[in-house]
DNA sequence: TCCATTCTCGTCACTCTGACGATAACGGAG
DNA sequence: CTCCGTTATCGTCAGAGTGACGAGAATGGA
């Protein structure tokens, strides 16, 4: 049998809310092409290893490890004949949700690691399409999935997920509705009993995540309707 | 710089609604590995080829050529090790909708192709899985945008994109509420002003798709609520 | 002419949502 | 110790959307 031969990569998108802002761990090429530009991290998948087995090994050699919680899923693949001047590469991209604790960027492998802005423009390859995708299935992933308690600690505050929100989606939301939504749709969230201290105002409930896996009926952002 | 060798093909998931059920296209395989079982339509990346355009080509040597009309898009990757006995081989797969009428299986290359029940067993390679995957993507993308009409030919009545409804979603749909439901959304249908003749029962009107790619709101299926 | 069939429009109760008022529970300032 | 700013939480209310279903309109066939 004849065919091409191809390269394949796993390339990672990931994201994660820090200071009230939706940020993107990117790392600076140390070789040719696009030598010093911003660049998703990624890498060679292996001859003997799964498409997702690849995405989690890239995942904890950039980030150190991404502890329990968080989120890793594939986002699509890419595979313009062009997009690699080196040779014939398909990527196969994933999008990873952390929650902030964790990683200070400074994993093992990732040579000058960030976590950028989301508009961060002049991405290596087609970086910046891949980067795109990757936001538009968050946003819409909080829309009718739990999945923004990827972003947050095993116990988080109704506030700390509506930031999240916030910040993935860029606009504001009423805290009270808010805070009615998330609580009466079953398997959102599940009270944990205990509560902050110390802050300001008045203490919050603690929550963690429930074992709900679609959200039913939706949480709409505004952009979409 | 050193790296393992891939081969990358498409597959598709090709779906049509025909006599109200929904069909898959399957052909059957003429040779080792899973001779003679069903398997999905599909082939090898080309050398110079990017991947929708792979598809593309897959969808039309299958398919006889889609006309206009009808839907295609990439829908996920695979790529297990042993997923196929014969080496690396990584899988692009894309989702295709298209309407009843075109093609009667009968393309250029398909050997044996058929439209077969989504719920044919035995599979060869992860075409099981694969499947399962597209029809939950058709399902969904059904809730959330005007993709049904993918199923329809360019000017359809309402109680045919119902019919899609109920034959993608596998459950009964009030007809009244339907027809407000998708006649009320902007931008899901308009009206041509010509109607159906000829048929039982009073004459419907036909519509066209209409301009908008999002449902807002969104029409839910029973099992998702 | 009557009838079965299918399309289309209406009605009604119920739920959900957005906007927003009001109260509860804290820390800190005076 | 009281007042006050801050944040969390609960309530209220009108309007939109939905499910369930009645009823009339427009056809072909018995």
């Amino acid at each position: 049998m004849n065919y091409p031969v191809f390269a394949v990569t796993v390339d990672l998108v990931v994201l994660t809310v820090r200071e009230g802002e939706l940020k993107v761990l990117l790392v600076r090429r140390g070789l040719e092409p696009y030598l010093d530009r911003w660049a998703l991290p990624g890498g060679f998948v292996h001859a003997d290893e799964d498409l997702a087995a690849a995405a989690r090994r890239e995942l904890a050699e950039e980030t150190g490890l991404a502890g329990p919680g968080g989120h890793l899923e594939q986002l699509a693949s890419y595979g313009k004949p062009e997009r690699d001047p080196r040779g014939r590469v398909v990527t196969v991209a994933h999008l990873a949700l952390l929650p902030d604790l964790p990683t200070p960027t400074a994993g093992t492998d990732a040579a000058a690691a960030a976590w950028r802005p989301v508009d961060q423009q002049d991405l290596a390859f087609d970086h910046h399409r891949i980067l795109a995708d990757g936001i538009e299935r968050a946003r819409s992933k909080l829309e009718y999935t739990p999945l923004a308690t990827a972003f947050c600690p095993p116990e988080f505050t109704i506030a700390a997920l509506r930031q999240v929100y916030e910040a993935v989606w860029g606009e504001p939301l009423d805290p009270r509705n808010f805070h009615r939504k998330v609580t009466t749709t079953p398997g959102f969230v599940e009270a944990t009993g205990r509560s902050t201290e110390g802050g300001p105002g008045r203490p919050a409930a603690l929550f963690r995540r429930g074992a709900a896996t679609l959200l039913n009926p939706p949480i709409l952002r505004r952009g979409t309707r």
